[in-house]
DNA sequence: GTGGTCTAGACCACA
DNA sequence: GTGGTCTAGACCACT
């Protein structure tokens, strides 16, 4: 798994799952995480692609899915920019937060492991990672 | 998405995801759970893929997954049979459970929230289910 | 893999190869091996069943694959006997051995692994099992 | 038992065993002798199952089998590879050597042939086979 | 009766 | 174009 740094946006594609959801991700979680400033201008498709070494198609779709969220939104001849309005990245934020709060307590609950049980995991995990 | 009740097991399929996957998660997370003997017969694949009105192929996947994972061990002619080997079963359990911790973790560094701001969303999580 | 003794006989099976098949190996490997001295009778199907927990049909189906190959006889009414032809017992003896010389040497063969490395592989396992 | 050659792979494929355990037999056996290259496209499920006159499925089935073994992967859209990694291939093969040597003392242990007369097979079928 | 293999053919997602 | 999933239905081996 290697990692590509481009601009501010860094990405590490596998194989796992499907390469335009990856760069999706990589690039709303950028925004999310406040790791690129608002209206900033993107890569363009052609370039982001080669430096992938992805199928501009491939990226095209991951830009189009983040055009039909209103993070970023594409000018005629001018090029791919993140949205400037605050508003709509901190929703997409709370939305991705709540998203995965609820997969995890919705795990926790399929496998039978009550809330307790679930907090002292979390600690063991948030203290490995401390020790990487 | 309808619930099917077959033998100890639930199933609610939906088209989200494969089905065989679906089944063999609910399968799995049953055993995980506790909800099934340990040694206990499953249905037959015949008879599980007609109450689930799916192919028999597809719930054969599903049995040779857990198969594979030592979860269920299919003796021939005889039938399916949830391993009888506690062990087994928890070192899934286990496997499953890091590995939600993991995703959750990992999701909300992604996502830039820190140790105290996830730890609240999860509270509010857990109070929206109470209202439920 | 349970090991149970009969008579003469250790049989320990598991879900990995046809029933019918591991008691017939059983059988023929220690009628081979000289385990058993020949014209002896042998359990009867019934009984062999029941100790093995298996299916009568299952022993039965053992019983006449050795039958076919002249290994065992049975006799109407008095039961099921080990020949007590010795040059069938040797031919039998001789084709399992090259069977398994064969087998050898054609995995070597697809593997690409020459007569020297496959020589120096045997040692290593006949070392190692000394050790155990 | 007819052979057919694809790419640099040469299939013989028999009715003794399923056919997607020779098709992946057959591949696995390329790699680890080292015939094909790492990182080579292996040829796409429905062009192989068009040659060997299989059903794709069952081609597919064989894919699989390699791919969760690692020695395989495949890319969305792309195609099946040859893994690039050659640690994988090594424990393989290795993995293979081992099992049939193992196959091979314990065969003739369980006939009663020790070291010596085993040896002496052994130069026996080499012997043979230069005949051929 | 059980599971396992195989085929034929449809439909989908991804690049 | 690629692989992945699913169905329908046949046939086989084992118990």
């Amino acid at each position: 798994m290697e990692s590509i740094q481009v601009g501010n946006f860094k990405f590490s594609l596998d194989l796992s799952k499907p390469l335009y959801e990856q760069v999706l991700q990589h690039i709303r979680q950028a925004i999310a995480r406040g790791d690129v400033q608002l209206g900033t201008k993107l890569p363009s498709v052609r370039d982001l692609a080669l430096q992938l070494k992805l199928n501009p198609n491939t990226v095209m779709r991951a830009y189009q899915e983040l055009d039909r969220d209103h993070l970023i939104e594409t000018r005629r001849g001018q090029g791919t920019f993140i949205t400037s309005d605050y508003e709509t990245v901190d929703q997409v934020k709370k939305a991705l937060a709540s998203e995965a709060v609820i997969a995890f307590v919705s795990s926790m609950e399929k496998l039978g492991i009550n809330r307790l049980a679930a907090e002292t995991l979390l600690k063991e995990v948030v203290w490995h990672e401390y020790c990487d």
